[in-house]
DNA sequence: GATTGCATGTAAGAGGTTACATGATTCC
DNA sequence: GGAATCATGTAACCTCTTACATGCAATC
């Protein structure tokens, strides 16, 4: 499905950035909560869209002699990402979560032992839940109008915190649900 | 990490079963809502752990020819199963969804295109949800005991529920965001 | 007798991670 | 001078999907 490709794309749309900065949108910022990829996929995947004339390189010199490469989104590759934004595509499969695994071969452990992984998760997505929450009253006082690139940021941060809401929430009926038993 | 191994592991740990019904687990039934894998993945890793010896098999015969292979878990499959059931791991990657990172670049395309977006979302989703609640007011008119295989299958499936509600309001809170402006 | 489901496997390739490898720049 | 960060790449390996491949059993 070359999914990253059009991540990419979609990035190099935005304005010339490296693969470096690539790389940093994956890792820390608020893409890593719906995509991500490692500098050693993203460059290999660079080099291919080059190649297929989606993207044009410009090497530019920092400082006295580092060397950085700036890609800039052609014509072709603009077309061919709008194309994929607007594709309706079938649900794909459910996402994997050990945690869940480990819920449902729950009754292989005692209920002391599977209460502790819960509130281990608790824990867990407690700190996640109010690092997002952290980004969102830092980022933004009121929702940005749609069409600016801060709509698509607000909406993405908006939909990892409801995430986490929901998975928090699920963690706290299965702690109800074992308690329920007296 | 070696997730897959576990997931075949805890299977054959409720009792022997062949590679055709594990198969079977990860397509169609409650499996699904958090872990997947095709036969063609299940097979060779079935003859690995084989290899391994935390299984063993047993050929038997249905009908008149037709062989089909019996696994059971052994004393030491047993034992690695219940160290990796209680394994506190870190919380791991943010699944991946491709419709947020269409969201993410949402500006690049009309507000009426998003929210055609938006409609076939909440139909595929509210379609999932109803299929999910299906099995849930089928399988449970209340709460298995923990220690029960059914306690399991109760959680996950609840998780399952929980985690559409949330994409589904989720999805009815971006389509709000952009009528808001008026 | 044909279709659907049961049952098991392999091969090629795509997607992704970990580790290896190198060198420049900035800040302390 | 040393550490952290900038910056780019490759190699080996693991995971997973798609396609190929075969044959039996049950049902209509």
């Amino acid at each position: 499905m070359r999914t990253l490709k059009y991540a990419l794309l979609g990035l190099i749309d935005r304005g010339p950035i490296t693969g470096y900065d690539i790389s940093k949108e994956f890792e820390k910022r608020i893409m890593a909560n719906f995509w991500h990829a490692k500098h050693s996929q993203v460059y290999p995947e660079l080099k291919r869209l080059l190649e297929e004339n989606l993207i044009t390189v410009e090497l530019i010199i920092q400082g006295e002699k580092m060397e950085k490469k700036l890609y800039t989104i052609t014509t072709e590759g603009h077309a061919e990402f709008v194309e994929w934004l607007l594709l309706d595509e079938p649900l794909g499969v459910t996402p994997k979560d050990v945690f869940r695994l480990r819920t449902f071969f729950s009754d292989f452990m005692s209920a002391s032992d599977y209460e502790q992984h819960l509130h281990s998760q608790l824990d867990k997505h407690n700190f996640k839940k109010a690092s997002l929450e952290n980004s969102m009253t830092k980022s933004f006082d009121n929702i940005p109008e749609y069409g600016s690139k801060e709509f698509g940021d607000y909406a993405v941060l908006l939909g990892a915190i409801m995430r986490e809401d929901s998975y928090l929430a699920w963690l706290k009926a299965c702690l109800g649900a074992i308690n329920r038993q007296d």
